[in-house]
DNA sequence: TTATCATATAAGCAATTGCTTATATAACCG
DNA sequence: CGGTTATATAAGCAATTGCTTATATGATAA
């Protein structure tokens, strides 16, 4: 039904309206992250970013899988709202400094 | 800043994740529409649609005019989120049986 | 096995949200 | 003028949000 559409829609952008997720899926589509480095990029706590990964996880707008003693989050391409997703993206100014940084804090290995 | 540019659509982003106000911008694609057919279409009181658009209208999404007794909200195409705003109505499913179910119950001319 | 690391989950809390009812404002109409 | 209509605003309230601290889980490494 046309009503649930426009309240999922909702729901979803619910979602991105938060300054955080709305950073961490943006980062995701230049490449796949873990909690570990949410935590340093964005200077927040370990279950905060645990908290905002586990809304996006059961939105189905990321995948996780488990990498030995790392679990990395990744755009769920398959997601019904991921062509939404990426339009919204489209409208947010570039990161990469973010995971630029990273990089060069050395932190970005943490996870590999 | 970019940061802030981040910030400042996380917040357009929120305000669109109500359904409510969702669907109200939609409408407002197709018509410019006053308090009073809000109500009908949404089946809510006039309090609640009112501190709708005015959080739209707080926000710069909508601009209002008076018109007799009557006040006119329609979408603010100056906006520096009218762009984004027309990327994410192109997700949403058409919704023009409200506006021809309002004329069917002559409810249109309430406020013409 | 035990210690450690990465992450998840639980409980608590202040702030925000989306409504409600009651009241105020402002334009129109007889 | 006084009454009606359209809308705004205020105050109150339950539900949700985004964090916090504390604790649990689960894989790895010594």
């Amino acid at each position: 039904m046309e009503k649930d559409k426009i309240e999922e829609t909702a729901m979803i952008l619910k979602l991105l309206g938060d300054k955080t997720r709305l950073s961490m899926l943006q980062l995701m589509q230049i490449k796949d992250c873990c909690v570990c480095e949410f935590v340093e990029i964005f200077q927040l706590t370990q279950p905060a970013i645990s908290q905002h990964v586990r809304r996006l996880k059961e939105a189905g707008l990321v995948n996780e899988r488990r990498s030995g003693k790392w679990i990395i989050y990744s755009l769920n391409q398959e997601s019904k709202f991921y062509l939404l997703l990426q339009d919204v993206l489209t409208h947010l100014p570039n990161q990469d400094e973010k995971l630029v940084w990273l990089e060069q804090q050395g932190l970005t290995i943490i996870c590999e």
